[in-house]
DNA sequence: AATGCGGGGAG
DNA sequence: CTCCCAGCATT
């Protein structure tokens, strides 16, 4: 049970995060705008993906994309394309089931309510609280690793982040600090201060704005929290390429919605018997994913005759490109890699 | 409640 | 090498 002391010093602390914000916060493009659907666009992007990585690909996809309407008509493929090497392909394919959706269910408005917010594809309740705090002012935390990291600190709180119950938790604790008013703001300066300061390694405390409330740094045991238990260990798995192509003709074929890289083009990973005497050099590459470890061989098999090259594409369904127009498809990074390195 | 899904950067 | 990042969908 909170006193109503407690709670007017959390509201305290949360008044501090936002003054520091409005110093120190982030002066990021994404800033500069309420429009929801940028917001959206935003925050599916740097879902797992550090701003860094991720600037280009939101500069990209919002000049390609610019509203609701060019993302919905757009063509799946060029969709997948602008998301080429940022990963979790679902969030691309889901961006654009909810564009359509949000042009039959919101006559191409994009929804205001937080619950029709979550209704869309690849939404979730932290998303859904970022837009409409952000954009339309809900007293929503959006709860996310910077919120775990934070507030387990300040707080000294060693309720496990793992835990499915996590998010409802330090919602209900980031809600007894966040001010009436600018609940966006709160949210941002959450997030930057959880990137800029409060980071998972190496935290800057000493120029901490929370520093004297924090009941972690005052014990001497930052290093404690968050409390994380889980821990997945990757699995190996192989994976066999064949690059099959006549000249600067090659095969590909898009991957399945399931899986990894949905959608994604790939090439053959099987080829004809009659195919054994043209298979070349071997290439090996070594990938790591977040719960795998791959190695893939690339086999390269250099046919003699454009009609081979024809007849096995149109009998197993695959597509004949060229270095050139591979450049609009969207391939795994060890493959992409790969075709920028032919002999 | 547990698992799968990418890629990159930091220590 | 390990950990983790503006999480979500599925089972």
């Amino acid at each position: 049970m909170k006193t109503k002391k407690q709670n007017a010093d959390f509201l305290h602390v949360g008044e501090k995060l936002l003054a520091w914000y409005k110093t120190y916060g982030r002066d990021l493009p994404f800033r500069s705008t309420k429009d929801p659907y940028k917001i959206w666009i935003c925050e599916i992007i740097f879902q797992q993906t550090r701003i860094e990585q991720g600037l280009n690909h939101y500069h990209n996809f919002i000049s390609r994309f610019p509203d609701i309407e060019t993302l919905a008509n757009a063509e799946n493929d060029e969709v997948l394309l602008y998301w080429k090497g940022l990963g979790y392909y679902s969030r691309a394919l889901n961006l654009h089931k909810a564009a359509q959706q949000i042009m039959i269910d919101h006559e191409g408005i994009f929804p205001e309510k937080y619950e029709d917010i979550l209704q869309l594809k690849g939404v979730g309740k932290y998303t859904a609280a970022a837009i409409s705090s952000i954009c339309f002012g809900a007293k929503i935390p959006a709860v996310d690793g910077n919120f775990y990291r934070v507030l387990s600190r300040v707080f000294a709180d060693d309720f496990d982040v793992s835990n499915s119950k996590a998010f409802q938790y330090f919602s209900e604790l980031a809600l007894q600090m966040m001010p009436e008013k600018q609940a966006g703001s709160f949210n941002e300066a959450m997030m930057d201060l959880g990137s800029e300061i409060c980071k998972p390694r190496n935290p800057k405390c000493e120029v901490c704005p929370l520093n004297q409330d924090c009941l972690a740094f005052n014990l001497g045991k930052i290093q404690d929290f968050p409390v994380k238990s889980k821990k997945v260990k990757p699995q190996d798995l192989e994976l066999k390429y064949y690059f099959v192509h006549f000249g600067d003709l090659f095969l590909i074929k898009q991957r399945k919605e399931d899986f990894i890289w949905k959608k994604l083009y790939e090439f053959p990973v099987e080829i004809p018997e009659s195919f054994s005497g043209y298979v070349g050099s071997m290439k090996t590459v070594s990938h790591k994913l977040t719960h795998k470890n791959l190695t893939i061989h690339i086999y390269k098999v250099s046919l003699p005759t454009i009609k081979m090259l024809n007849d096995f594409a149109k009998e197993q369904g695959f597509t004949i490109t060229n270095l050139v127009d591979s450049h609009q498809k969207s391939f795994p990074k060890p493959l992409e890699n790969y075709l920028k390195n032919i002999d």
